[in-house]
DNA sequence: AGGCTGTAAGTAATTACTTACTTACAAATT
DNA sequence: AATTTGTAAGTAAGTAATTACTTACAGCCT
């Protein structure tokens, strides 16, 4: 009984500090994600960052000494995390099948951003604000995925079905399409009357890509 | 004698004015361009304009009521003296050479930024920074570039030359592959060991887009 | 007792913006 | 021709608010 009573009671604490007040740590970078990929590094101010997180000002200096090292640590959380785009190329790849392979790439790439904005945004902020992990960030996403797909690009080449066009400039045409429309949605808020079918959207770009780029012997 | 002497030193004094001095007013807008577009609306202190014009801080407030006033202004010069992307699309419409229109628009858009990376910079933290007329800024140049280009898209499906694609969606492929090629190259700065070859990257984009959207009866 | 978590109050610097004043120069008036 | 007036350009100094960051202290848990 009183053991019971002890457990239901420490159950509910630690579920009172789970629900309301997690980890203070966690809160916080909750919060700078939230307000850094609205606003930018400049445009958010620490004691926002406290109120949002629900969480008193000092606490973040605790925490991470600079308001600079606070936003390093978010950008390194989410380079750490994002799943990439590897995933839907691997799957695919061996199945020669580049219809496949391309709708997966842009579908997987839609949905990802669609899902969570606030990555492309940090990843514009910290490039125009000139952060120190911006390289970092463009060197893990945009030349990584540039070289995955111009890699898969050359295999092709090779098997005598695309054309011998250079493929780091053959990837950067896809992916072109695909991260701009991104950015364009995301960052410019092409909301509107532009409702964007993105079922036809990926069909539409995959269907100019492969017919463009793959050689004319049938 | 006396009213050349007079006619003399006006024009010094002017020629003075016009050389040290420039305008005021430009000098200031000047330098809000440059530090605008480098560091964005909250990363950049009205201290630094008015020492980067060589101009007392005040002044500033004299010609533009709030800093805010001077972003906007700024905005709207950059909107309206950028020229634009249809005088190429113009030029070859009527040629029917859907090669040399497409390798216009692109190198056209390539030289432009490449020449004044400061709009696009200013393009993009406005959008992230959400100003007012960010919207403006989109709807002239995103919006605008789509219509135009999907337009002559629709004419060429009429023709019977394209294939039945959405001519929007085909639009955004082609201007997806140029516009994210110089994003990634002035916001991200791919210096590196990556010098692009401009006009194989042109070649490339309008051979891909060409061969993947024409209807298949030669 | 001592090490976490939390907080209220404060700091020095910087911010956008103002004030009060001077200078320069041309048009209007005498 | 000399003097007044009007107007814009220029400046040094200041303001109130906000900024990132600190300190000193209080409870709490083991």
């Amino acid at each position: 009984m009183s053991t019971d009573k002890a457990i239901e009671k420490a159950d509910a604490t630690a579920r009172e500090t789970a629900k309301e007040k997690v980890n203070t740590h966690d809160r916080i970078i909750e919060a700078a994600i939230k307000l850094f990929s609205e606003k930018g590094f400049n445009g958010t101010t620490t004691k926002e960052i406290a109120e949002t997180a629900e969480v008193n000002e000092a606490l973040i200096f605790r925490h991470f000494s600079t308001k600079r090292d606070l936003y390093g640590a978010i950008i390194e959380k989410k380079i750490s995390e994002e799943p990439g785009i590897e995933l839907s190329l691997e799957a695919h790849r061996d199945s020669k099948d580049d219809r496949l392979v391309f709708t997966a790439i842009a579908s997987r790439m839609f949905e990802k951003c669609g899902r969570d904005p606030s990555f492309m945004r940090l990843l514009h902020f910290s490039a125009l604000e000139g952060h120190d992990l911006s390289d970092m960030f463009f060197d893990t996403y945009v030349e990584y995925i540039n070289m995955l797909i111009s890699d898969y690009i050359d295999t092709r080449i090779k098997d005598g079905e695309f054309k011998k066009l250079n493929p780091l400039y053959s990837s950067k045409a896809f992916i072109g399409m695909v991260v701009n429309q991104i950015i364009v949605q995301e960052l410019f808020g092409e909301k509107k009357k532009n409702k964007t079918d993105y079922k036809e959207l990926t069909e539409t770009f995959v269907e100019i890509f492969l017919e463009g780029i793959k050689s004319g012997k049938p």
